[in-house]
DNA sequence: ATTACTAGTAGTCGAGTAT
DNA sequence: TATACTCGACTACTAGTAA
């Protein structure tokens, strides 16, 4: 009803019959989803003003695109822009540790530079990245280091400013934020394609590479 | 898994631990979704030969353009392409009626041609045509003669062969095959634009015009 | 008008088990 | 191994109604 763009008025009633149920599940459907943090809710004398928060929009954007891929059919290419940022450097920590770099190796066949580059995503390209997400990855096995435990990765080759060869990396522990990603690469990307904050850069990941066709 | 291309083989139990339910849940509910004749299937020695259905697919393109237009935003155009076909000429008779005839020349400005003309779709026009039925449209009210129901038609404004204008329309009694749409304009379109059975089809329309931004 | 609580009931699920 | 039936337990629904 227009809820994803702007708030929205309705009634329990007229909400009911659009779903075809009681007022009262209704309500009760409107109240849960609003616990879960999908929606916001305020009642007034006369309905609900219902708007969506962004954890609702992306668990709306999963459903679309799992969809998408079964119906149109995996895309052939994903290009992801961004701007470069500075985290809190834990990437270079984890790409530093051997457990994750020895996969790497093998998997990618080239040894990482131990970093990662930051990018920072708009609305569009997190849509984009999550498209990425989505598609059947490599995996690198998370492992143990005495007490620490570090998460699985998941990796797509791809190319940075149409220059350098490397990978997207989704590392499970740190990837608590859809607006950002992490890329490594064989070298210092920064120094490489002589990239400072703020600075846009164009990831392109061809998928035909590493779907069965 | 793949069946909406091929046919897929899953056990029950397999199903249930991607749907985290029991076993027995997963293979009711396949069940009564082949009873709704959305999937077909057949039990085999290790498992179930799953596939889905035409009708199965054309319910999840519904939900995947009803996502599609609340996330990307609607179209600007859509472009159908079909090939003609002689119908029943039931088009004819159904134009011909004053109570559709009045308002179609309100609401588009031009008095209809006394019939259709059909057009014939492969399955990834009938995703376009579906697109089209989900915006918002122009709606002509049915009516009753005697003791004749002629149900209610929603038209959409349309450019045929990038050269005359018209609408496609969607009559609820005469609408029950997705792989064909009917069209009308102000003049014989067969002639006009000399066409026989079998010739392709272009038709664009600018959805714009009808929604508000 | 609304929303939403309580209570009774209809519907769904899964353990056990037959095939 | 499979699928799928029966039946008790539980969940989710709606009617009535309060706020």
């Amino acid at each position: 009803l227009g809820a994803v763009q702007k708030t929205v008025n309705i009634s329990t009633g007229k909400l009911a019959t659009r779903i075809c149920c009681s007022q009262q599940t209704a309500s009760r459907h409107l109240k849960e989803i609003e616990e879960l943090g999908l929606i916001r809710r305020t009642i007034t004398l006369d309905g609900t003003e219902v708007s969506i928060t962004d954890r609702g929009f992306e668990e709306l954007v999963k459903i679309y695109l799992n969809l998408k891929t079964t119906i149109e059919g995996p895309p052939s290419e994903i290009v992801i822009e961004g701007s470069v940022f500075s985290g809190f450097n834990d990437g270079a920590y984890y790409m530093s540790r051997n457990g994750y770099q020895s996969q790497i190796e093998e998997s990618l066949s080239f040894s990482p530079y131990p970093g990662t580059l930051n990018i920072k995503l708009n609305r569009k390209n997190i849509k984009a990245a999550k498209e990425l997400e989505m598609l059947p990855s490599i995996l690198i096995k998370g492992f143990k280091k005495g007490k620490r435990h570090f998460g699985d990765a998941k990796c797509y080759p791809a190319t940075i400013n149409d220059d350098t060869e490397g990978a997207v990396i989704f590392i499970e522990r740190t990837h608590y934020d859809d607006s950002a990603l992490q890329v490594i690469a064989p070298i210092y990307l920064r120094s490489r394609l002589d990239l400072r904050d703020g600075d846009k850069v164009t990831i392109r990941v061809s998928t035909s590479r590493f779907i069965p066709t």
